[in-house]
DNA sequence: CATGATTAGATTGTGTCCAATGTAAACTCA
DNA sequence: TGAGTTTACATTGGACACAATCTAATCATG
């Protein structure tokens, strides 16, 4: 495809699709984190609450499935959300193994300050909402592409 | 919008399409770790390694503004590429506070087995060329307004 | 020219992310 | 039932990413 000594434009760092996203991810970040720093939170930390406002309580196992983490980073990041006063952990008594994660008053009550996050970020992303879900579409297409090829 | 005491959908996770990139972003690295690890890197070693290879050499600054990385990740990112051998750092000498990056012939000739990187990866994101080049423009738009809206 | 401000990198500390390993509970099935 | 396997989670260690601070060199301005 390309002749030697000559550049070889896949290896163009413009023109992979990669690292577009490694930057798009960082840049995305850098509009939660002064939001989210109201809220006491990191990005993984906000992600773990929104899992938990869908569904209370759940196994750190199902935290891990929702999220694709595990134990690895769940672990020392529920710790954290437990000093903060958000969430709770028990050993569930019908599987001594398993850990339950549950919101404490102040892990539901943290929700409605969280409400406005989506369309302070957001709002950044797409003009219309059309847009939005059409955008969402296709991630959600390459997405499931890239979750079958690491099968 | 959303009642009192009802789902707010838009703080559903599948709703967000910034967990989707956050998924996308660790899903992509997942394809290209055992392809790097063959080389000896990691992604954002990777990424260096590309700067380079279009151009060389450049200082730590120059690195960091083409992959919006400081020196706080890249100091240590650098070191690591030198004791592998495939970079030097040297003092620029028209100004001692610089630090100039440059290629060994180890890290030139990494090259050649890179070359086969793009390729291995690339095609479980898009079946076709042109699709590609569609994909990565709508995520360059989107960066734009991301990088826009951060300022 | 000397002093204060700016700049380039390095360092430190915190929080992910992931691989590898450890531990205790639960399961399997001979 | 009981020994071996599997499962759930925790821990450890390496590598980013980012904020904050530090140091040394350079610049700006009087």
């Amino acid at each position: 495809m390309t002749r030697r000594g000559r550049v070889d434009e896949t290896l163009l760092l413009d023109n992979q699709l990669c690292f577009l996203v490694y930057r798009l991810h960082r840049g995305i970040t850098d509009l939660y984190r002064p939001v989210l720093a109201e809220l006491g939170l990191t990005y993984p930390q906000y992600l773990v609450m929104l899992v938990l406002w869908e569904s209370d309580p759940l196994t750190v196992g199902q935290v891990g499935g929702r999220l694709h983490l595990d134990s690895g980073t769940l672990s020392p990041l529920l710790k954290r959300l437990e000093t903060a006063g958000l969430i709770a952990r028990t050993r569930a008594a019908s599987d001594e193994r398993s850990v339950e994660v549950s919101l404490t008053a102040q892990g539901r009550a943290l929700r409605e300050q969280a409400a406005t996050v989506p369309a302070a970020v957001g709002g950044c992303l797409s003009a219309t909402a059309d847009e939005y879900r059409q955008t969402r579409e296709l991630f959600s297409d390459l997405l499931a592409r890239v979750d079958a090829a690491s099968r």
